[in-house]
DNA sequence: TCTGGGGTCCTAGGACCC
DNA sequence: TCTGGGGTCCTAGGACCC
C-alpha cells in the first residue's frame, strides 16, 4: 500500500564523496580521477572519490602504504582541509534549506528535511534540490525519501547501490510495492543501518538477524529488552513508525570539548610534552571562549602508538577539577601540565589530548575579585585570541607554547589545497 | 620511519536521600 | 536467625555516529 498523498515525509540529502567533491570544486583537474583525502598528519585515507572507491582502496588505509603505488594508478591525494569543507557545507545546507520548511543539519555532509507531497511531487522536488545544489555549489547530492529517518537512509542506500537510481539521484521508498520494499530491506545488511555497527551486528548475527528485513520482523519490545531502546526504535522505524524526530534547533551548547592531535614525530621528553600541552590548552581555551562556555573539569592524556611493537604501551592521564569554572587559558594550561610529570622520558608518545567536561554557559557565576586563582579575571584569553586573529596562529603562545619556531612534532599537511572560500590570499585564479 | 578527530546517547552501578 | 524500599543523581564505560 503506498502512503496516503501528502503524508509527512522525511528526506535525507547527502553529499556524494563530500571531501573529495569539495577538492574538485576548485580544482577541475581532479574530475574523473581517483582522489583520496587524508587524515591529519597525512596519516590515512578518510574519504575517497567514486573512482578511488572503485579501485578497492579500503577506508582508513595508511598513506605510507598507498603512496608507493599511487602514482602508477593515477591516484591524487589531498591533505584534509576542514576549513574549506566546513565553508562549503554551510553553503550546501543553506541551499537545501530553501526547499523545505523543516531542516535538520545532521552532519557536515548530511541533512534531513521534512516534506509533504505525493510520491511524484517529492521525487520532482528531490531532482530540483540536486540541480540547485549542483548549480550553486558544485557539490553533487543524493536524496532518499521515506516516512522515517531510518527508511530515508535505506532509500539513500538504494540510490548509492542501484545504477538506474544513481542516474536519477533520488529514491522514494513509498514508490514501491510492499513486495518490492521487502526485497529492498532484505538486500541491506543490518550493519548498514544507523545505530548498528560491528559489536551489535555480531550479537544480532547470533540470533540469525542479518538483514534489515530480518530486523524489521523482530518484536520491538523484545529487541528493547535484549538490546536497548535504540534498537527498538530502529525496528519501529523500519516498519514505518517515526521514532526519531527531526531536530531543527541546533544544540546551543556542547557537553564536552576535545582538542587532540597526533604528532608528526614522536614526543619523548617532558619539556616537549609541556610545550604540546600548553599549545593544546590555548587552542581549547580559545574554542571554549568562542562557544560562550566555561569548564569545570579537565582531563589530559597522552598515548604511545597502538602499532608499536618495540615498547610497552603507555597512556598516562590526569583529571582535575578546576578551581572555578573557567575559559582562561592559564588555568586550563596549568591543569593540563600535570600530565607532563607522568610521562616516562624516552618513551615515544604519538598523540595527546585535552578534554574539558562539565561545561556551562559563561558568566553564570562571577568570581569575586581576588578570590579566584591567579590569572582569573585578567582577560588573557580574549587578548591572546585578538593577537592570533591579527598576526596568525603561532604568533603568540602561553609559557612553553610561546616558542618562535614551529615545534618539530607539529601536524603535517603536505598536500593541502587552498582555503579558497575563507581566505582572501588563497582565492582561486581563473584564466579566461 | 610513517596508521584521524570530535562528538552523542544509553546503561549499569554506586552513592546518597528519606 | 531475622537486617526495607523507592527514588534520584552522578559517573564510567560501551557503543555508535560522521
Amino acid at each position: 500500500m503506498s502512503p496516503a498523498p501528502r503524508e509527512a515525509m522525511i528526506a535525507l540529502v547527502d553529499c556524494a564523496s563530500f571531501y573529495a567533491s569539495c577538492e574538485r570544486v576548485f580544482d577541475p583537474s581532479l574530475e574523473n580521477r581517483p582522489v583520496v583525502v587524508l587524515s591529519n598528519n597525512d596519516g590515512c585515507v578518510v574519504a575517497m572519490s567514486q573512482e578511488a572507491k572503485a579501485l578497492g582502496i579500503p577506508m582508513g588505509m595508511p598513506w605510507f602504504k598507498l603512496e608507493p603505488v599511487a602514482a602508477a594508478q593515477g591516484i591524487v591525494a589531498r591533505s584534509s582541509n576542514y576549513e574549506l569543507y566546513g565553508s562549503l557545507s554551510a553553503r550546501v545546507m543553506e541551499v537545501i534549506g530553501r526547499h523545505a520548511a523543516w531542516q535538520e543539519v545532521y552532519s557536515i555532509d548530511e541533512s534531513f528535511i521534512g516534506l509533504r507531497g505525493t510520491v511524484e511531487e517529492l521525487v520532482q522536488l528531490g531532482r530540483r534540490i540536486r540541480e540547485d545544489v549542483a548549480r550553486c555549489t558544485g557539490i553533487p547530492v543524493r536524496v532518499g525519501i521515506a516516512p522515517t529517518k531510518t527508511l530515508a537512509k535505506v532509500a539513500l542506500l538504494g540510490v548509492k547501490r542501484s545504477a538506474p537510481l544513481a542516474e536519477v539521484g533520488v529514491c522514494h521508498f513509498g514508490g514501491y510495492s510492499p513486495t518490492q520494499r521487502d526485497a529492498i530491506l532484505a538486500s541491506i545488511p543490518v550493519t548498514d543501518l544507523w545505530g548498528v555497527a560491528g559489536r551489535l551486528g555480531r550479537r544480532l548475527a547470533n540470533l540469525n538477524i542479518h538483514t534489515a528485513a530480518d530486523l524489521a520482523a523482530q518484536d520491538p519490545g523484545q529487541m528493547r529488552r535484549r538490546f536497548s531502546v535504540v534498537l527498538e526504535r530502529t525496528v519501529r522505524e523500519l516498519r514505518g513508525t517515526p521514532c526519531i524526530p527531526l531536530e531543527e534547533e541546533p544544540r546551543q551548547y556542547k557537553d564536552q570539548l576535545i582538542y587532540s592531535r597526533s604528532f608528526s614525530e614522536p614526543v619523548t621528553t617532558t619539556p616537549a610534552m609541556r610545550q604540546v600541552l600548553s599549545i593544546y590548552a590555548q587552542q581549547l581555551a580559545s574554542r571554549l571562549r568562542s562557544a560562550g562556555q566555561q569548564a569545570r573539569v579537565l582531563t589530559a592524556w597522552a598515548s604511545t602508538s597502538p602499532f608499536a611493537t618495540d615498547q610497552e604501551p603507555h597512556s598516562p592521564q590526569v583529571s582535575a577539577v578546576l578551581p572555578v569554572p573557567t575559559a582562561e587559558p592559564l588555568t586550563i594550561a596549568r591543569g593540563s601540565l600535570g600530565l607532563a610529570e607522568l610521562i616516562r622520558p624516552g618513551t615515544r608518545y604519538v598523540r595527546a589530548g585535552v578534554v574539558l567536561t562539565d561545561l556551562r554557559p559563561a558568566g553564570q557565576a562571577e568570581t569575586l575579585p581576588g578570590l579566584g586563582p591567579p590569572g582569573e579575571g585578567r582577560q588573557l584569553g580574549p587578548t591572546l585570541d585578538a593577537v592570533v586573529a591579527r598576526f596568525g596562529v603561532g604568533s603568540i603562545g602561553l609559557g612553553y607554547g610561546g616558542l618562535g619556531t614551529p615545534p618539530s612534532w607539529q601536524m603535517r599537511r603536505a598536500m593541502l589545497s587552498p582555503r579558497a572560500t575563507t581566505h582572501w590570499d588563497e582565492l582561486v585564479t581563473v584564466r579566461l
